[in-house]
DNA sequence: GTCTATATGTTGATAGAC
DNA sequence: GTCTATCAACATATAGAC
């Protein structure tokens, strides 16, 4: 059946593009709207296309999950992986290793903060968490060592301090934006000086 | 047009019960699942009934969520009420806003949740949204009041500090859990701890 | 590689019996 | 206050023209 041509919606045709840029697009309106409340309809309009030419790169709404998670997830394990059998002291890697992830965290912002808000619903999201998991027992570890080696004070839970750590990383998805008014470098040293040292001046 | 009595399920009738015990089950359900994620039929098989029957008690799913966030958003207003215009050293009454954060995060858990991961969808969320806002102003200027007095140290930026500290206390929802291995005063104290003097050890 | 049109399932919500 | 039955809207996904 064919449509009259009166009834044609009057939708421009787009240049192609690639799934890069797709993909930017994409984790933009998914950490607007969230995941499951973004429809294709949605994702065809933020990128000024049509579903049908979303499905032309992707099987579906859950691939694009799993290719954004994927590059989150991997930024992540590269910094570990510079640092788990590296050098030095114990705390001194652990240091790096909360350097590297904000700065991973803020040049993937978008991606970190999808993979953050991951619930595990799908088996893609389950297969993000279990990673995210691992990396976080390798940073347990890490803490663990520093505080054997009497370079972390040993009053408090490892396991607490390792939680806090790590959710004093995370949290900066929740209001970091590169064009904000706080630069970067800055940022990272607060955090890392909020962290070892603490809020109460020293002395 | 009537069913055929063969067509009919088996579904047992359950007992009356009331909007609390309801509001309990399906904050489950959204912190596990998702809002968004979360159809009526869901909260229907959790809560054993059917779906007609939750609409008897509320207008609808959004109202549910109306209900959740409203009673965290009550319960951290409360603390921050009471040290607003407290007496003491600001730093002191930043400590007793952190402390009573924390007891009303543990104690309310799966509502503060809930609250944490509201994006901003409907008017309710953006609600909820402002509250929160409204609420980290006036933890900021209690930040600045400890520094202006010389009991936060003022070599980092005030509102970096605000961020991470709040950051911090938010974070145990990611891991908290009340039938867990920590018992919550001993996390609300190394959490204390933890953000005051860091992780370094002192001397 | 984009488009229009459509298939097919699921959603939030309601009507009305009991 | 619970249930069964149903709806209109919207969801993901596909077919096939250009």
């Amino acid at each position: 059946m064919h449509p009259s041509p009166a009834a044609r919606v009057d939708r421009p045709r787009r240049e192609a593009y690639s799934l890069e840029e797709l993909l930017d697009v994409v984790v933009r309106v998914f950490i607007e709207r969230g995941y499951d409340a973004t429809s294709m309809e949605d994702l065809a309009r933020a990128t000024g296309r049509t579903k049908s030419s979303i499905y032309h790169h992707v099987h579906g709404k859950e691939h694009l999950l799993s290719l954004a998670l994927s590059r989150a997830v991997d930024a992540l394990s590269a910094v570990l992986e510079e640092q788990a059998v590296g050098e030095g002291r114990p705390v001194d890697r652990l240091e790096r290793v909360v350097r590297g992830s904000v700065q991973v965290l803020v040049a993937q912002l978008p991606y970190v903060t999808l993979l953050l808000r991951v619930r595990g619903n799908t088996e893609v999201e389950r297969e993000a968490l279990e990673r995210r998991r691992s990396f976080d027992r390798r940073l347990s570890a890490l803490v663990e060592q520093a505080i054997a080696a009497g370079e972390v004070r040993a009053d408090l839970d490892p396991r607490v301090v390792t939680r806090l750590l790590f959710g004093l990383v995370n949290s900066l998805t929740e209001w970091y934006r590169p064009d904000g008014e706080h630069g970067p470098q800055d940022v990272e040293d607060d955090l890392v000086a909020f962290a070892l040292d603490g809020m109460r001046p020293r002395g």
